[in-house]
DNA sequence: CCAAGATAGTACCGTACGGTACGGTTCTTT
DNA sequence: AAAGAACCGTACCGTACGGTACTATCTTGG
C-alpha cells in the first residue's frame, strides 16, 4: 500500500534508495532485491526503508512509480503533416517503443510484476500498464489523430489502430526479451524492424496507397 | 539439471506429480510451488521429489517438459487451399494460438519462466521459447507455406510473415494477460480479434485483392 | 513366506529473508 | 547550545523453505 496517486512522490533521498534498489533488480534480478541488500547498497538502514515505504511490497511500487517519473514520454507537436512525416514520426516513435522496451530497468520491471501478478491480484502489473503503456499509448494515439485530421490514414477504433501498430512492431519481441534472449543481439535490428512495421501499418491505415516494395 | 533431451520422459506416477505441480503452480504462483507443497499435493514424499527429479530446478524443468509434452499441435493437412479456405485456416489458427497463450497453465509457466530469466540464464525461457512458440511456428510455417505455393500469399521470409501475424493476431494481449490482466473479459473478444487480424495479414501479404471493409 | 527395493510420512537442519528494536551519530530547530 | 528528530548500522526474532535422514509401509520377485 503506497500512496501513488497525485504527486507526493519522494524526496531526493528516498529517490536516491529507489536508484539503487532499480539497480540492483537489473542486476541480479528479484531474488537479489532483498531488503537487507536494499539498505545495504543505497546506505541506508532498513528502519528507515519500513519508515519510508512501508513494507517490502511498497517499495516495489515505489520503484515502478519512479521509474515511470522519469522516463517521461516526450510530447512531440506535429503540425502540417505530409504522407512524408507521417511516416518519419511513426518511425521514430517505433523505434522508440522498442528501445523503451528492450531497456533493462524496464525489462526487470516487467519481470518483476510479472513474477507478482499471481500474487497480489496484479497491483504492480496495473500499475506498468496504467504508467508505462497508457502514456506511450497516448503519444502514437496523438501522433495517429493528426495523420487522420490531415487525411493520411483512416479507421475508426483508434486503440485498435494503435493496436495494429503496436502488434507489427514488436510482435513477440518483447516476451522474447522477457524470457531472457540475448538482447544486444536483436537490438541491432530495431530499425529495420520500425521501418517494416510502420510500411505494413501504412498499407493497413493509409489513404495514398504506398509504393510497392520491389 | 534434467535429462529432456531425447524421449525418456517420466513414469506415469511421476507424471501424476507433475500435474499436481502444474495444479498447485497455476491456482498459488510460484509461491505456492514448494516442494513440501508439492510433495503433499501429489501425496509423495519430498525424498522421491528429490531422487526422481534432482532439486527444485529439477521439478521445473519437468513440468514445462511435461506441459509441453500434452500440448501437442495438430498438423493439419491444408491441400487444394482457395482463397476462403486458406482465411478459415487462418482464422482457426489464430483463434488456436490465443486460446492456447490464455490458457491458465501456459500463463502460470510463462510468468515462472520470465521470473527465472534473471537468474538461471534463460534455460527455462529457452524451454518454453523451444517448445512452444517453434512448435505453433512451424504450424503456421506449413500454412503459410501452402498459401503461397497455391498462389494466395506472396512474401519472401516467411520468418517474417509469421511475425507480422503473430503480432496483428496478439499484439501486447500476451503481455497484458501476463501482467494479470482479467482473462475471461478478453477472451469473449478472441473470434472477432482473430479474424480482423487475419483479414489485415491477407490485406498486407495476400495476392487478390480483398474486399474491404463496409 | 521372505528378502530387497521403492516409497510415504515425518522429523530435522541450515540458511535466508521480512520485519522490529536499539544504541550511537548527525542534522534541524529554537 | 540544548533539545529533539531523523537516520545509520547492527543485532535480533520468527518463519518459511530447500534439502537430507530415518522409519514404517507397501510392492515385487524368488
Amino acid at each position: 500500500m503506497s500512496s501513488l496517486s497525485t504527486h507526493p512522490e519522494f524526496s531526493p533521498r528516498q529517490n536516491a534508495v529507489l536508484d539503487s534498489a532499480l539497480r540492483l533488480l537489473v542486476d541480479g534480478g528479484e531474488r537479489a532485491l532483498t531488503t537487507a541488500g536494499v539498505a545495504r547498497a543505497a546506505n541506508c538502514s532498513k528502519e528507515s526503508l519500513y519508515k519510508w515505504f512501508g513494507d517490502r511490497d511498497g517499495i516495489l511500487s515505489a520503484m515502478i512509480g519512479y521509474q515511470a517519473s522519469k522516463v517521461r514520454t516526450l510530447e512531440e507537436r506535429a503540425e502540417t503533416l505530409t504522407g512524408d512525416s507521417l511516416r518519419a514520426h511513426l518511425v521514430v516513435f517505433a523505434r522508440d517503443l522498442l528501445d523503451v522496451l528492450s531497456g533493462d530497468v524496464s525489462l526487470a520491471l516487467n519481470r518483476l510484476a510479472i513474477g507478482q501478478a499471481s500474487r497480489d491480484g496484479a497491483q504492480l502489473g496495473q500499475m506498468l500498464q496504467e504508467r508505462g503503456r497508457r502514456q506511450i499509448g497516448k503519444r502514437a494515439g496523438g501522433l495517429l489523430d493528426a495523420g487522420r485530421r490531415a487525411g493520411l490514414l483512416r479507421f475508426d477504433n483508434g486503440e485498435e489502430a494503435y493496436g495494429t501498430l503496436y502488434g507489427l512492431i514488436v510482435t513477440d519481441l518483447h516476451l522474447r526479451m522477457l524470457l531472457g534472449e540475448d538482447v544486444k543481439l536483436t537490438q541491432q535490428d530495431f530499425s529495420r524492424r520500425a521501418e517494416r512495421a510502420v510500411d505494413a501499418f501504412l498499407d493497413l491505415y493509409g489513404t495514398k496507397r504506398q509504393m510497392a516494395k520491389p
